[in-house]
DNA sequence: GTTCGTGCAAATCGTTTGCAGGAAT
DNA sequence: ATTCCTGCAAACGATTTGCACGAAC
């Protein structure tokens, strides 16, 4: 029961940040966890708890998101439509993402072009990073096969 | 005048795709182009262009500034507080970026890591590439001397 | 003269907030 | 018992739209 393990392990990360643990947050949690490798937008959390013959306001839902967000264990994205995307963030890798346009789907790429950059080039403009971006986004195979793209 | 130069060929752009060349279009390019190191909110526009004394409606420069993406004259880049920033593109160079957070300067990285990807990985999942987004955020050289950052 | 652009006001969409009652600790 | 969580309804901010008039081609 691998999967429990790290279900328990979201768990805590909510706990130790002082959040409590209510059966909503366990909720949005399934959802984000049943679909792992996609990105989810507040409104189509909101359909799949409605599918689970369940009810959680919309608030409740972007509330908790900030804190799932806030405490490291879900990652939001803004794509280019001005709409957030929310992610479940099993182990708390640092990750860059090839992103299906059409389903949402996420599939994570191995390694990060940020450490092949030149960091000199960066020094000499006098920039400090904190932080950066790296998005491939295109069709993921299953959409490509249903030829809809 | 290689700037007047530059500035025609937009001009040219807009006409291409069949807009019409207006006033109120030459005005909102104006101040893209003042401002072509910088990433503006489309409120930030509105209000440069107050202090120029001319008067946009909002709707208008929102239309507008669709229009200068469409015709591939403008960058439209979504940061992370949901909200939409325009820049003004001189060469149609594929170009990505370090991003103030704080005043929106954005400058040019050189080359792309892109081309540095091993793209068998993405072969290998079936994923075909339509973009992608790179992009390093952080704080330029005069925020940090403000001592603000 | 026809087509396209604009201002205006209202509508829309995603998201946030204040508050009063209910649940977790 | 205290603190936090939730639903509700209302507010909010950014963006979009319908329409009638005006400007560019």
């Amino acid at each position: 029961m691998f999967i429990m393990n790290k279900v328990y392990s979201l768990y805590e990360s909510i706990q130790e940040k002082g959040y409590k643990l209510t059966e909503h947050r366990k909720t949005i949690l399934d959802v984000l966890i049943e679909n792992e490798d996609y990105l989810l937008e507040p409104s189509e959390i909101f359909e799949k708890i409605l599918r689970k013959n369940k009810n959680i306001n919309f608030s409740t839902i972007y509330r908790n998101l900030e804190i799932f967000v806030h405490s490291g264990i879900v990652r939001k994205i803004n794509l280019d439509d001005g709409k957030s995307s929310y992610q479940i963030i099993f182990e708390d890798q640092h990750i860059h993402s090839m992103i299906c346009k059409k389903c949402g789907r996420v599939e994570a790429l191995k390694g990060c072009p940020f450490e092949k950059i030149d960091m000199k080039e960066i020094e000499k403009k006098g920039f400090r990073p904190d932080s950066h971006k790296f998005e491939i986004y295109g069709f993921c195979k299953e959409c490509l096969s249903n030829k809809k793209c």
